[in-house]
DNA sequence: CGCTAAGCGGCACTCGGTGCCACCACCAGA
DNA sequence: TCTGGTGGTGGCACCGAGTGCCGCTTAGCG
């Protein structure tokens, strides 16, 4: 198993377990078998140890929408959506520990959204040219971060619900971009 | 003035001048005229001076939101915002500065987001008890998590626009919810 | 066998943030 | 006037995250 694997591994258990703020760099370092600067080579921070896959998602997702074909934003995002959230069941255990980590520890909630920027980017870029529009217009911004919000309070309510798999979230995704589609002043 | 008055005024200051991870605590404490530990008492984090003012606006928009008739919330969330933004043009410099760091220092932008998460909450409970609906459901979730982030969208495009002013924000703000009541998908 | 290059990790340092405690001013009451 | 709180202050020591530097090991190669 490689380093940053078993890092990751040894990180996420010893934070479900004593939870992330109580958990320190060393004990990490100690624990996966390397350094304390070690640590810091695979890691640039803490934080990225949750965090780590979301880019991998964002180029997926990046791809996914190239290729969709349509004029409509909506349809195609949530085409990307779904195909990009495909988990298989083993999956789905780490996706949760990871989802609650996010929840609960303020400090990585903020550093996801940070990330979440590029997403909202590549949305609003995407929207833009399917509507013909500047990417930098405010519909298109507005689609491209409201996209995203409605995303993560799916995996907000996909957290609460601890029996819910991986049709679930393809159905709560769903939900979300009807919402989106048809606007909110409808009933 | 006030010692947390001037605190913010010299910080903003150099966080202008010099950046925001460039400037130190120590060097805000000095340039306050207080002790670093006093600074500390003020503020609890750096980035508190920055974003200080965010709790008192959502006190304000729950407030508004409370006394705010009818059984659209989109309708109540737009007439909220604008209650709430309502500045004054010798604010809007202050503001300015504001939402530039916010916007360039990625620590700030994420931190900034953990604030927002109370706004969303208060959104969505807003819009459920308008709908008959729980607070919790998918929709309401999506909808307070959406408006929220048009939010954002619309202050990125203020301050995108450098001659923008106050009238040019209510617009903004008119338009992010037009987009929002609408949905979408139509065109 | 010797040389080099890359990964590793110790060490010392900076900076944000916290707990503890001494100090000072102000104000009460005797 | 003296005395005893009391709240604001800030020095000091400490912790943990993150970084630059540098010496060490080890693997690969001529």
């Amino acid at each position: 198993m490689p380093v940053a694997r078993r890092l990751e591994d040894v990180a996420l258990e010893l934070f479900a377990t004593q939870g992330f703020d109580e958990t320190t760099v060393d004990e990490l370092a100690v624990a996966g078998g390397v350094g304390r600067r070690t640590f810091f080579r695979y890691f640039p921070t803490k934080l990225d140890v949750v965090l780590g896959e979301l880019d991998d998602g964002l180029a997926a997702l990046a791809a996914v929408l190239r290729d969709e074909p349509g004029d409509d934003p909506v349809v195609a995002a949530r085409a990307a959506f779904l195909a990009v959230n495909h988990y298989a069941d083993a999956e789905l255990p780490a996706l949760r520990r990871r989802l609650g980590l996010i929840e609960d520890v303020p400090e990585l909630a903020a550093r996801a959204t940070v990330r979440y920027r590029d997403w909202e980017q590549t949305l609003a870029t995407d929207a833009a040219g399917r509507w013909g529009t500047d990417p930098a217009s405010l519909r298109a911004q507005v689609f491209g971060r409201a996209v995203v919000a409605s995303m993560r309070a799916v995996f907000s309510a996909w957290h609460g619900r601890p029996e819910a798999d991986a049709a679930a979230l393809g159905a709560l995704v769903e939900e979300a971009f009807d919402a989106l589609a048809r606007g909110f002043s409808s009933p």
